[in-house]
DNA sequence: ATGGTAGGACGCCTA
């Protein structure tokens, strides 16, 4: 049976609802993974979503900043919104959904930015992106009951070099300084994840998800990063048959800063 | 070398 799962970082769920709306019903993915959906809980378009069909959906969200919600086409159970560093921020939520013969933990991320200095000694917002990413390293492929995972959202680091338009340029540029790729990967493979955009797609080919808004020939330009990003566990990768990174959507009318990305599988 | 844009909430933080 076919089985997809989009991830997208909104930059705000309640101005971006008709983009997400059209989305939803251009390529129709079972699971929709939204970060920074800066919505508190009691506000949040549920009822828009459930009448173009996607009528199970968890939110964790907070107002003004942060915030993740998880939308699904068939029924999906909460299994945590987890805090990380003790910060209060709405940065997680997983949930289980049936798919074939597996239960399959997803878990949505958004990870903190970071500021502009990379230096944890003196900006405090780096050192808690790194904090950040110690606990995440506690969320492993194969904890749970689920005999599958995955693991999506925006990561807020760009790993590869092929991940960014200038390696050198950024070397020093919060999202791909050495001491946050080489953590990404290190707690990635060590938490037993595979990258499944780059099992589709090969390391030597460049792959952005964002775009900043400072730019604004942002697509003759083409400056960007590959800041969002789709795991799974080892056992769900063979099954992976495509994934694709919606470019088109950083071009719509008042867009987000991030474009979707969609991973399909063929599971038994 | 710097400043450039965007959103939430309404002076300023975060990205």
């Amino acid at each position: 049976m076919p089985f997809s799962i989009a991830t997208w970082n909104i930059n705000s769920v309640r101005l971006r609802l008709p983009l997400v709306e059209r989305f939803l019903l251009e390529h129709a993915p079972d699971v929709l993974c939204l970060q920074e959906t800066k919505c508190p809980n009691d506000q949040f378009p549920t009822k828009a979503f459930r009448a173009i069909g996607y009528e199970h959906v968890e939110i964790n969200g907070q107002k003004g900043y942060h915030g993740v919600a998880t939308l699904a086409r068939r029924p999906i159970r909460l299994a945590e919104k987890r805090e990380f560093c003790a910060m209060g921020d709405t940065r997680h939520l997983s949930v289980t959904v049936n798919a074939g013969s597996r239960d399959l933990l997803v878990h949505n991320f958004y990870v903190p930015a970071g500021g502009d200095e990379p230096d944890p000694a003196i900006n405090p917002k780096f050192r808690h992106k790194l904090d950040f990413l110690d606990e995440m390293r506690s969320v492993r492929a194969d904890q749970g009951e689920a005999s599958a995972s995955v693991l999506v959202g925006d990561l807020n680091i760009a790993p590869l070099e092929t991940d960014v338009w200038s390696h050198k340029q950024l070397l020093k540029v919060v999202s791909h300084t050495p001491v946050e790729t080489e953590t990404l990967e290190d707690l990635r493979v060590r938490g037993g994840w595979v990258d499944l955009m780059r099992r589709h797609i090969p390391p030597e080919e460049h792959i952005y998800t964002w775009w900043s808004y400072r730019a604004k020939d942002w697509d003759d330009s083409d400056r960007g990063r590959r800041l969002d990003h789709v795991w799974s566990s080892d056992n769900l990768a063979p099954h992976l048959a495509s994934v694709e990174v919606l470019r088109e959507a950083r071009g719509w009318d008042r867009p987000s800063d991030h474009v979707p990305v969609i991973a399909r599988f063929d599971l038994d």
